[in-house]
Parts: C-alpha cells; structure tokens; sequence
DNA sequence: TTAAACTTTCAATAATTACTGAAACTTCTA
DNA sequence: TAGAAGTTTCAGTAATTATTGAAAGTTTAA
C-alpha cells in the first residue's frame, strides 16, 4: 500500500508529534494512518506503507491494543487481522487521557500522598511537603476534569466546544452567585 | 547538597514521571529540586544533590529557562548563579501549557490546516481530510481551554477547583437554555 | 494430522538520546 | 590587564530505546 502525498504528511506529523509527548514514533504513525484510512487494513499493508517491519507492526499494534486504541476484524475467508481506529476522534482523545491517567497520574498521585503522610525530618522538608500538597492538588483537579470529559456526553462535549471562552463568563457568574451566599 | 529522603523520593518520581511525557529525565528532576527547594540553589550544589556533572547541569538549567521556569539571581559579593522555581505551581502549569503549545500544538494546527486546503487527489484523501478536519477541531478545541487557563485570575481557577465535577452541572443547564432559546 | 497462512516473540543490532569533562568563554576584581 | 571564579559548549562516549528478521507459536482448512 502507498500513502497519497497528503496521507503521508499527515502520517509523519503525527509521528514527531508522538514521539514530543513520549509516544513511540513509530506506534504513532501506525496509529495516524489508520485514523486517516476509511479501509480496514492488515499487517503486511502498514509495514509495507511505512516501511518498517512484520514485527514492528505487530509490536506497535500490541501497544496500541493496550491503549484500547484499535480495533480488529476478520473478513470472511481471510485470515489475516484487519485493523482500524476507534471511533470517532473524541473516543480516541478519551482513550488517550484515560490510559495516561491510569497508567501516569494516577501512579504519582499516589506516591505523592504518601509523602504528604511521612514525617517531615526537617524544616526542608516541611516546606517540600507545602509544595507538594500544591502539587497534589493541581492534578487531582485535572484528573477530575478528565474525569468529566470521560462520562461528558457528545451533546455537552458540542457546547463546550462552542461555548468557547464563554467558559470563563459562565465562571465569572458563578463567583458572583457563591460570593453573595 | 544532601537531598533527605522525602525530596529524594519526589525528585526521583518526578524525573520518572517528566521522562515518560517526553522531557529529559534530569531536567524534570532538576526542575522538582528547585520546586520542593525553598532557599535558592547554584549550579554544584544541584550537581551533587543529582549526582550529575557540572555540564549537565548547566544543559538542563538552559532548557529549562527556555521554558521559563526558573528564576536566576545573584547574591552580594558572590558570583555565582542562584536558581530557584518560578512563582507557584499554576504559574508553573501554565508556562508549560503555553510553552508546549507554542512548539507542539501551534504547529501541527498549521500543518492541518494546510492539509485542508490541499486538494485531495482521490477518494481516500477526500476521507483523510474529514478525519483531519475532526482532529482539528479537537486540538484548537484544547488551545482555547488552555488559553483561557492562562488569562484566568486566581478566584477564578478556586473557583474551577471547588466546582469539580460542577462543571457538568452548569453544562447541562447552559445546553437547556440554548435549546429553548 | 499436516501444512499453509498467519501472528508473536525476542536476541542481536542499529539509531537515538543523554552525559561527561575538559577547553573555551565571560565577567568581575585587584 | 591578569587571573580568579564562574558558566557554557561540544566532541566523544555511554546509556537507552527502537527495529529487524528469523524462529517459535497459533489457527484453520483439507
């Protein structure tokens, strides 16, 4: 299988893009091209379309298969694995967010209150455990919005989208309101 | 420089964590040192604490002053420079929100749209470029969140925080008087 | 069963990325 | 203006990460 010119650029984007946020260059450009491919397809027409491997394939579709990223099907006579995408672009966002959290956030938010609850040695470490706490508290509060965005339906996702910067007007309303409570 | 056992920890877990997003390990872990740091550090002290020589340091203190996220000063009748983190930890997550953006997201939205503009040269790029056009969509949905993040005050962003998952609930309203608007 | 048609695994190797340390550079002060 | 006290740079090397390809494993059909 050959990229189109179009296909390609956007293929080897995704891949440096990937690989700027500690994806595998390689898992990434497999992961764009099926995005990009209305087509379902097998092993031999990924390696042969990015030139790379048998055995890369397999490897970068494994990984993407733990990201819960990719589908497979069979096609009747066929034995061949034919692979594509998730559905739609904001089920893969929600399966990339969902994955880093668990296998990222979630790991250091615990590490994190473990510190909060050993004893300080020191004054150093008294101020260490001030920041921290900061620390902690930033992220849970970004995981309770992927939290959201998770279980946020297609229709809300729609108007927040739209919405905008009219987020920060519906925040200021709310400031208001619990300020003269 | 000694780092105790809870700092250590920190540090350690943070390069870990800074390594699997992409950034050096021993920048992430020079950048958690001055975090967790309250008094301001130079150059050898950071060496030893890391266990990283002198150059090393010096790389990562450059890497991290193009993200803007250290502040140097200089004490009476000493030479040397003393690092310390900038401001508070929202200043920080927002100096690599912008940042990150700027080098990674920016970019790439430029690519994409160029791609859409690109005439499709048959029947699968015309499909690529609904899927691009989605995934377009989606990343400059996540620059205005991120622009607005960074223009927020500081009520506001308390404001965000105690909501938690509040944020569905004013969606789900602002969706009903949409509709019957 | 056997063998054809696949996929997966993994040891060896290639490519990339990170680190060191000494030399070059800069700045200050005597 | 020399030299002391720093910082930066970068060629060489070490460490890590990614890739290949052949062998082992799996599944299906005859």
């Amino acid at each position: 299988m050959q990229m189109t010119p179009m296909i390609k650029s956007f293929v080897l984007h995704f891949g440096e893009m990937g690989s700027r946020w500690g994806i595998n260059r390689t898992v990434a450009q497999i992961y764009a091209l099926l995005v990009v491919t209305e087509d379902m397809l097998y092993a031999d027409q990924i390696a042969e379309a990015l030139t790379i491997s048998r055995g890369n394939v397999s490897m970068g579709i494994k990984e993407l298969q733990s990201w819960r990223l990719v589908k497979v099907q069979h096609i009747q006579g066929d034995r061949k694995d034919y692979y594509s995408a998730l559905g739609d672009v904001w089920d893969m966002a929600r399966a990339v967010f969902e994955e880093r959290r668990k296998r990222e956030i979630d790991p250091t938010l615990t590490v994190l209150r473990d510190l909060l609850l050993d004893n300080p040695v020191n004054e150093q470490d008294h101020y260490a455990q001030t920041r921290i706490e900061e620390i902690h508290q930033l992220m849970e509060m970004f995981t309770v919005w992927s939290d959201e965005l998770q279980r946020m339906s297609p229709d809300n996702l729609r108007t927040l989208m739209k919405m905008g910067s009219g987020v920060t007007k519906v925040l200021n309303l709310t400031n208001k309101l619990s300020k003269n409570a």
